[in-house]
DNA sequence: TCTATATCATACCTGTTGGGTATTCATATG
DNA sequence: CATATGAATACCCAACAGGTATGATATAGA
């Protein structure tokens, strides 16, 4: 059985007529008799009854009308389907993050992608950075969130914003950090710092701005992660440097000061492969390009 | 589009390479190659990813592959479908009745059909006779239920049993009918008789009995219909005499005596069109005669 | 580095088949 | 009985599916 035959059936079922069904058709009267035929005989059932006026459906005929008709509205159904997946519009997004961005930025990003893009799943795991590269090469994931990745030459690293800084500070300390009084209060203070592992990272980062201010900081503590640094700022072991979203968060125990001073000196990247030009891919950059960059800038 | 294509695609994706899914289909592998190409042309839509060892579904792809068996099975299905509407076991049966078979053999009758052929829906009317007969001859219903139907050149009638009579007495009266009195009693009552209209009818049947057996009844009542006899005879307008099967179900108000004096008068019929060579019509009579017909006898 | 191998793609041929035209057959209608 | 209508048939051609042979490409192994 072929489609072109289920196509014929559905036409003469409707004229009631095989000759009008192949002018609708676009072809002459004979193969429509012809295909029609070899229907019926594939099938060992007669579908129409030849009458003086034409073709009228045979009951059993009427049965494959119908299912005929439901063949060709999912044929019609799923090539939609493909050109939406093809356009990026349908399947899954398989995306990864990694470390502060989480808290705010991404949940952010997803949103606006959902909202984009509202048929694509996504499937969103907390991995690694060095980890997101391996699953990004493997074709794991399409994309990975995160900051300082480090360099391989199959990801592509692109800047979707930068963030300024501040300090968080136990919340029973009666200090205001502001332009004239920052640099006094760090020289003396004890600093904690995150994330311990992963490097280049966020910590390297905050040590040479501190370096470069002329600060050589007492450090406290290393955490792995924000929010063991946070608590440990909250019973007083140090300051913590964040990216300055962070601050947006209610954290229990910390106050939060920006540092103009120091900058927008927090990039959050996100990396896919090269080589990838899956539609998904595609559309998260769009999505992303559309709603965190100028225009024309930072792409490939 | 077609599904030829589509079989192709789902063999490719299953052995994740050209040569086995040719192998597979037993064919060639250009062909495979060829059918899956204009496939993507006419999708404007990569399916597969061509590798070093063989082809892998693009996320595309795999969209496509799940409608494609989705299709593939909804046509399996609807073949099987056709197949059994032509076997008579899917579609509708369209049937009428009239009259007393009404009460319990066309149930009967109908019960039986619905066990044998249970996709079978019964649309069931009650249709006079001469209806019925212009009903089946347009194609409106495939068989009607009755009996002494008229005779029409295109109309195939046919007997399905054959009853014997009984008489209805009022409850209250003190009698007892049976083989060695009942002409004595026959020729001093009064009769209610039924149907008025539909001539030949069992009123006609009733009286050339009476006659023959030397009995010249007095008429106390015509009714429509069976019911309105019984009532008329509950209350003492007369006897009725009934096919024998209408003894079997509850009245209020009458007593019945079997008549084998009278012999098997009574027959109910199926009447179809001898034209008539749809399946479900093969269906209906198909169950009838298994069940209520000796084999080889009765068929046309 | 140079095969050997496994894969899909291409070129070309052939046979099948779908579609076209002309005609016939069947049946109803005036 | 002539005519009209519509399906079926006969025949032709062109398109296309499938076959064989070969090419292109990339990987694995010597």
């Amino acid at each position: 059985m072929e489609l072109r035959q289920l196509r014929y059936l559905i036409a003469v079922a409707e004229e009631e007529n095989f000759g009008r069904a192949a002018l609708k058709l676009n072809i002459s009267q004979p193969p429509v008799t012809r295909q029609i035929k070899k229907l019926e005989e594939e099938l060992g059932v007669q579908l129409f009854k030849r009458t003086q006026k034409g073709a009228a459906l045979t009951a059993a005929g009427g049965v494959f009308l119908g299912d005929a008709r439901q063949i060709m509205s999912l044929v019609h159904r799923s090539v939609e389907r493909v050109e939406a997946a093809h356009r990026g519009e349908l399947g899954t997004a398989e995306v990864a993050y990694f470390g502060s961005p989480s808290l705010k930025i991404v949940p952010e990003i997803l949103q606006v992608f959902k909202n984009d893009y509202p048929d694509v799943e996504i499937n969103l795991r907390r991995i690694p950075k060095r980890e997101q590269i391996r699953a990004i090469k493997v074709g794991e994931i399409h994309m990975g969130f995160g900051r300082y990745f480090p360099h391989d030459p199959d990801i592509y690293t692109e800047e979707i914003l930068t963030e300024g800084l501040a300090v968080a500070v136990p919340k029973y300390l009666d200090i205001d950090i502001h332009a004239s009084n920052w640099k006094k209060i760090f020289k003396s203070a004890s600093f904690v710092l995150f994330p311990a592992a992963g490097r280049p990272n966020f910590a390297d980062e905050v040590l040479s701005i501190l370096n470069r201010e002329g600060i050589d900081p007492q450090i406290g503590n290393v955490t792995e992660d924000i929010h063991s640094a946070l608590i440990l700022t909250a019973v007083g072991e140090g300051f913590t440097i964040t990216p300055s979203s962070v601050a947006d968060l209610n954290w229990s125990g910390v106050k939060f000061f920006e540092l103009p001073e120091f900058g927008m000196a927090c990039p959050l990247n996100c990396i896919f492969r090269k080589s990838d030009t899956s539609p998904i891919l595609r559309a998260l950059r769009t999505s992303i390009r559309r709603h965190f960059q100028k225009p024309g800038e930072g792409m490939k």
